[in-house]
DNA sequence: CAAGAAATGGACCATTTGGTCAACAAATTT
DNA sequence: AAATTTGTTGACCAAATGGTCCATTTCTTG
């Protein structure tokens, strides 16, 4: 049943390929806007040999999911009451930003299936979220309660940060258009501080100095 | 060839009985996951009517889309350098809350078109839009050069105040899942004067009295 | 090198799906 | 009421697609 990692070293190269392949199909056209046969060709191999690997169309959907869980990781995972909520968050704001950047893929395949209801979340990552957010609502709620920082609600908080800087992934073929420009890494780095800035001068605080623009 | 308004009452009922069965469905599962018989079956007429009255499906997509333009229209769009600014953009952040909280379906539905890079929508909309944004991409500007509002780059707060405000549609299932519950009209309410504090603090601004939380 | 395992790939199948056709029923118009 | 337009419906079709089978080739390993 499970997959044994052996040696396989053929095996792992073509899983891997047909990923790559995969993510970057799904977060293009969706789940069901995306066929076997595409990903296959995406991949330089025939559509057999990506049904051969991951069993199923589906399955080869929740291992693309799964991959990508490990792209969320950021100091914000482990910060404590104790730590400073202004460098904290502009840490947390600007990794998110960069992942943005860098793997939009993964962001929109995560939006496509929210805005689709999750259904292929595993309950395992589902919990495991679930719990880090109590974490995090936890930090920050003690931050208020110690009057660190100026906000309603800590859960509406942690969306808006992850609203705006998912945006730039999510829309970013209407941003290239009304701006009349793609994204340089430039833009990334203004939109970044001038996200850092409104967001904490929002809840009170005071920008760290390596945050602040100009 | 053009479809004349004429009086059919029939044709009219019909029309937006598919129209909204189609919306909905649309917004569940995408345009490639949405079958014409699903939103046949929804509207309680058979296949070959639904073809009959849109002549395709992607026909009937974009019937879909240009329908939701009608709701997206907002004092800010009339706004002038001379209006307050503070007034100005809390009262669009509450226009843009309330159209996630009464409408999700129409913003999931631009999300997933956005998302899969807006080839459905027409050169018309686009320049249109595009209209819209530098023109209040201008407003704002003033505002800056004026010193009434500390932001970095107009684009950006525009883009900050569409992230937040849609992302509590197109998330609504993450949202739920994390809170534990439904957002109520109360949450909404909530949550609205929290992004308005933030994002009009973090502007510089104060917060209008009325939109002021307790 | 020989045997077993892993990988490749063409042929094939059942289902779904967008869309057409033609016949028939209901409204409207003249 | 006759004629014409509009609406309703089932039968049908071709293409796309997820997935299976099986034969063949390539690797790995004893």
């Amino acid at each position: 049943m499970a997959k044994e990692a052996k040696s396989g070293a053929i095996r792992q190269h073509n899983r891997q390929k047909i990923l790559t392949a995969a993510e970057r199909a799904f977060a293009e056209h969706g789940f069901k806007g995306t066929s076997v046969q595409k990903i296959a060709d995406s991949a330089g191999l025939p559509k057999t040999n990506v049904l051969y690997y991951f069993n199923s169309k589906q399955k080869l959907y929740i291992a693309v999911l799964e991959q990508i869980l490990n792209l969320w990781n950021s100091a914000f995972d482990t910060a404590t009451a104790d730590h400073d909520p202004a460098e904290v968050l502009a840490q947390y704001i600007s990794d998110k930003m960069r992942l943005s950047q860098t793997k939009p893929e993964v962001s929109k395949i995560f939006a496509l299936e929210i805005i689709n209801g999750g259904q292929n979340l595993t309950d395992f990552f589902k919990d495991d979220h679930e719990r880090w957010m109590k974490g995090r609502i936890d930090v920050i709620q003690q931050w208020i309660d110690r009057g660190l920082i100026q906000t309603q609600d800590p859960y509406y908080l942690i969306f808006h940060i992850w609203a705006c800087s998912q945006h730039y992934a999510d829309f970013s073929s209407q941003i290239t258009h009304l701006r009349g420009q793609h994204m340089t890494s430039d833009d990334f780095s203004i939109a970044t501080k001038s996200l850092i800035q409104m967001i904490l001068t929002g809840c009170g605080l005071d920008v760290p100095t390596q945050y602040k623009s100009e």
